[in-house]
RNA sequence: GGUCCUGUCGUCUAGCCUGGCCUAGGACGCUGGAUUUUCAUUCCAGCAACACGGGUUCGAAUCCCGUCAGGACCGCCA
């Protein structure tokens, strides 16, 4: 029996990207986690943009993480794009509210300001390390006196805002990984701010999340020190605590935490590769989880009415690209014809082999046109051939050429000798001239080719050499299809061409 | 170094809570075979794991202890 799943009125959740790079396949993760969640309990899925550092934040990023995010279908209900009613969505829309906060905070002695400097934290880092301490915070300008601080503002000294970190044991519970306690002296006190108007991390998510009306907090295992430590900030200005979940991380290989030097980890670039949405999905959710029998493939709907975050693992998943090809390779082959050829459009103007008209296509190469339905025809050739939409203009740009390039050995099936694939295309070329444009038909080519080919010991003698003529390609679709498509005209020609090379 | 987390086929995992149905199941990949003009698809078969050591028990992948290994975090990033 599957654990029983949460069930409450108003789950609200949220995905908090930093705008400071491209969608991040973990973030996006996270995000269908969450997303997940707040689904199938009828909640809210909301996207909260964390741009509190203003280096790297950049509105470029912003954008495409949301496009991101929609093209996997991770849509959200309130975000800094349409608002809503707890908004801004954006952190750095939210500086006053941060800045009451921490004036509340330090009027009641709950964090301090401190004007230590970086190297002199640095060092004293270094050397609780090195006598095996956890390397925190001394606490020294805990108890300077307001008299001292009043100055140093006044003269301007560099200073960051620090929270007074109570000493206790911090215990919460896990949806995941169940009772997890930490001790706050191993924590110290952590810099919430740079000043009154530049929150940090920490700080910022604490407040967000209890005016956010935030219940479920999901997100990555790395995220688990965190915890503690905005707890206690919770509890020091009288906010209730969301429920957490802690989701394992996705690991590369190496089973170090999957990152940009890992190769391809943006969103963006599966899409630009010819994933699909539903390959990504599918195979996300399965970093981490599983039904519990032995179904492999779920759709987004499936995936809200199935989930269980109760059921996600505790150790983190290795990122496994041949079970993503073969997703996806899976989810192509699944699509009507039609469908795909919409989704393969882009990639074949992409490598220039056709150009978008009115109604129809322009093939470049012979300036002739190509209609929706021919595309489909070729597409639809090598729909179970295809791992990525990207390798569509590759596998078919001899049906867009003018001339193709073909090397002599190709044409031979087998151990043939040059006289015997001359042959072979010989008649191949005579028997199909006989065969009008009328008639010019894949049923008509192939009883035609076929009952001839019976006069060889194998088909492969007549079929090889001709499809090798028509495709360049040692591996292509058949010999038949390629015919119908290319028509009569051309398909002779290239026979013709391809008989000079012997 | 400290804190925390995790450990079932190469990989994702089922089973663990509630010991026996486990000669450990599925999937990807790999190997072989069937179909086939090629590639691919499809189908069939095969290889392959309970980290280690103790204990508890009639019986342990499952419970307990220890060891080892891996990971995350320890920032004036998020």
């Amino acid at each position: 029996m599957p654990s029983e799943k949460i069930k409450l009125d108003k789950i609200r959740v949220r995905l908090a990207p930093s705008p400071t790079g491209y969608l991040h396949f973990g973030t996006a993760r996270v995000g269908l986690f969450n997303y997940l969640l707040a689904k199938q309990n009828n909640g809210s899925f909301i996207l909260r943009i964390e741009d509190t550092d203003k280096e790297r934040s950049t509105k470029e990023f912003e954008k495409g993480i949301m496009e991101g995010l929609k093209w996997l279908g991770l849509e959200w209900s309130e975000g800094p794009d349409i608002g809503g009613e707890y908004g801004p969505y954006r952190q750095t829309e939210r500086l006053k509210i941060y800045r009451e906060y921490l004036e509340k905070l330090l009027k009641e002695k709950k964090a301090y300001y401190c004007f230590c400097s970086e190297e002199e934290l640095e060092a004293q880092r270094q050397y609780r390390m090195s006598i095996g301490e956890a390397p925190i915070y001394s606490g020294k300008c805990a108890d300077m006196s307001e008299e001292e601080v009043k100055k140093n503002l006044a003269e301007g000294k560099d200073c960051v805002i620090r929270f007074k970190a109570p000493v206790k044991k911090v215990v919460f519970n896990d949806l995941i990984r169940g009772r997890l306690e930490f001790d706050s002296k191993m924590i110290g006190d952590t810099v919430i701010a740079k000043g009154l108007d530049s929150p940090l991390y920490n700080f910022a998510v604490v407040i967000d999340d209890h005016l956010m009306k935030i219940s479920h907090v999901v997100r990555g295992e790395d995220h688990l020190s965190n915890t503690p430590k905005q707890i206690l900030l919770q509890e020091a200005m009288g906010l209730n605590h969301p429920v957490y979940a802690h989701l394992p991380l996705v690991m590369a290989p190496d089973k170090t935490k999957l990152s940009k030097r890992h190769g391809t980890v943006s969103i963006e670039s599966y899409r630009d590769d010819g994933y699909l949405p539903e390959a990504l999905i599918n195979f996300m959710v399965f970093l981490g989880w599983n039904p519990g029998d032995e179904r492999e493939i779920f759709s987004m709907d499936s995936l809200v009415k199935e989930f269980d975050i109760k059921r996600v693992q505790k150790g983190g998943a290795i990122f496994n690209i041949e079970k993503l090809n073969y997703l996806n390779g899976f989810y192509i082959r699944s699509k009507k014809p039609e469908k795909l050829t919409e989704f393969c459009i882009p990639f074949l103007e992409k490598a220039g082999l056709i150009e978008k008209k009115k109604d129809t296509y322009a093939v470049k190469d012979t300036g002739e046109d190509v209609d929706l339905e021919e595309l489909t025809a070729i597409v639809s050739l090598y729909q179970e051939r295809l791992k990525h939409l990207s390798e569509i203009a590759n596998l078919t740009d001899f049906f867009f050429k003018k001339d193709i390039s073909l090397e002599k050995d190709k044409l031979k099936w087998k151990q043939m000798a040059d006289e015997d694939v001359k042959n072979s295309l010989e008649r191949s070329e005579s028997v199909l001239s006989e065969i009008k444009d009328a008639n010019w038909t894949k049923e008509n080519l192939e009883k035609t080719l076929l009952k001839m080919s019976e006069e060889y010991s194998s088909r492969g003698e007549l079929l090889w050499p001709l499809r090798v003529a028509l495709s360049g390609r040692e591996a292509s679709a058949g010999p038949f299809d390629i015919l119908s498509i290319l028509g009569r005209e051309k398909s002779l020609n290239r026979i013709k061409s391809a008989k000079k090379l012997l």
